[in-house]
DNA sequence: ATGAAAGCGCTAACAT
DNA sequence: ATGTTAGCGCTTTCAT
């Protein structure tokens, strides 16, 4: 049988009430008594139960993430982020899966909540606020949406400034000399415009005209990334006036331009520079070592799991919002080999 | 506050014992009544409370996994595999991350168990079984070791037969009419011994003379994989007796390889074949579609999953194994475009 | 077909 | 400094 508070008393010959206190660091119990305790906790390996004492507390000191999918890099820094935020404040974290489905979502919520998790932290597929609010106006549990939420939805709120990930980047090839810069978009998304939008900004604010063609839409969903980044570099190539910097919304999407680049004998970055995007490690390091936009995935958990601690501690009743600024990590693929000069990693 | 069963009675005149035997499909219960509950547990979106639930059953119907990262596509097929598994038998599953980390690790064994899951699966980082022993002896909920355990810790396992990966990939190679083929294995580890094996075996069944110098270790960590995926492969084509077929430990070695071969004016497939390992769509999908090993770790999860069915269903007493086989899936990189014969996806 | 009582392991509030 | 009592929301057992 488990060990429970009554079999480490009936040891001592102590009530359960004294290890229980001891437990919680309760200030009225003897050094000497204390130490007898703590020591048979250990040797019986004493785990309390949280059901019972959440069913007392009504708090488990546990937070909920729902996330899309578990194997995204990204994810996996959000989540990294959060358990960081919480832990020292004695906050554990635990994940499920919707497995992109909305529908897998709203029942992952339903059992998070049954397992009475203090905060639930979503990166949500739901396009409406529907069930967020016929959920939520009877549950007093604090949400936080990750990365984008449902419009109209009330909860906290923790993001990326997409805007700034396009201008950064943008500023960062005028900033290199570019005068041309095209961008290869991804799929049609919020983030996208938003990072569309910033992209111009910066070019409007350095007095450098957009052009329409050096934009390239790469939506063949058929084709993977790379293939997509590739043939919308040889589009870009075969026009005339040839873009000088290429900015792109994914890291793939930047390695098979760089390498339809290095097919029509364009040299990186000499005669164009390029700048990727999600700083993902393994695509980085590929043969030309790509400057990238890191979008702050840990640091919008950290964000995201501060915030739910704030929640709590208020009792619920007041909402945040957050918004993660993004940074650049320069690699060769924009500025080449500067002696003198470090180069980020990681 | 939150809706208790007590609630529903209440507003319904009955006992709160009624709405329980509803919920849980009891057969005593008339159809009037228990359409009546029905219809208010909806209205008023009751969710039931694990933790009384469990502090009286036992049971939390919930398995806990715990991984050494979230980020990982690897993970994200098995955790995938284990909700499919265990979702008909209204298991859900909860997840969390050591950080790669041993110590976080055992933190994230003991918030489990102190969360009730029935069962406990994972990707473990411990060197040694004393850990799993000591707590294992104590408390009931059965063990489940995913892809590795340390030596002597009793539970049930469930891994890939990691030599079959090794010698799948070779054969193939075989099959296509290789006659020296090259080995590029990562870092030392327990399965890259095993998959080297297999390489081993593939090669001696075939009459095929294994050579050292077509081996080629690639552990230079200040490297990243693509890098040493290239070095490796220049290694092998500026020895005499070129390799005519190659297989890496990892997909993205490969692609850092055959980039090799193609500066090199080496024409893949025709004049060497390459197989990678992952089967990891972003990496297969690059320039040359890559052949490469699915080592199923969605499979992995599924078996996984119902191992911890059985177990918990026949109250924790016996341990199973189980080894899941892996899976060629040929693209371009290996056979080149043969019409009338499909590739497989995927 | 429905309900009352007891108790799972823990802790808040109140004795001693 | 230590212990007693009661009760969190649920389900098991046993009435009715």
């Amino acid at each position: 049988m488990r060990v429970r508070l009554q079999d480490i008393a009936d040891d001592l010959n102590l009530s359960k009430m004294t290890i229980s206190k001891v437990l919680r660091g309760q200030a009225d119990i003897s050094d000497a008594t204390k130490a007898r305790v703590l020591k048979r906790v250990k040797e019986l390996n004493y785990i309390p139960n949280i059901s019972a004492s959440s069913l007392r507390t009504g708090q488990t000191r546990t937070l909920g993430l729902i996330l899309p999918s578990i194997g995204k890099p990204f994810f996996g820094e959000v989540a990294a982020g959060i358990t960081h935020a919480v832990g020292a404040a004695g906050y554990g974290l635990i994940v499920s899966s919707s497995q992109e489905d909305a529908d897998a979502e709203q029942r992952q919520i339903e059992v998070f909540l049954s397992l009475q998790v203090d905060a639930l932290l979503i990166v949500t597929l739901q396009e409406t606020s529907a069930f967020f609010n016929q959920v939520g106006r009877l549950k007093e549990t604090p949400v936080i949406f990750l990365n984008g939420r449902p419009a109209g939805a009330k909860g906290s709120y923790a993001g990326i400034n997409e805007e700034e990930v396009g201008r950064i980047a943008c500023e960062h090839l005028i900033q290199c000399g570019c005068k041309r810069i095209a961008y290869i978009r991804g799929s049609h998304s919020a983030a996208g415009d938003m990072r569309y939008k910033g992209y111009l900004e910066a070019l409007a604010r350095h007095r450098l005209t957009a052009h329409a063609d050096l934009v390239a839409e790469s939506m063949n969903a058929d084709e993977s990334e790379f293939v997509r980044g590739y043939t919308a570099m040889e589009r870009l190539l075969a026009r005339r006036g040839r873009p000088d910097g290429v900015m792109t919304y994914t890291d793939m999407l930047a390695a098979g331009a760089m390498e339809a680049a290095g097919g029509a004998r364009v040299r990186v970055p000499e005669d164009i520079r390029f700048v990727g995007c999600g700083n993902d490690a393994a695509i980085c390091g590929m043969r030309i070592p790509l400057t990238s936009m890191d979008v702050g995935g840990r640091e919008l958990g950290q964000r995201a799991g501060k915030l739910a601690l704030r929640v709590i501690h208020e009792g619920g009743r007041s909402t945040y919002r957050a918004l993660v600024k993004p940074r650049l990590v320069r690699r060769r693929s924009s500025e080449g080999s500067r002696p003198g000069r470090a180069m980020e990693r990681e």
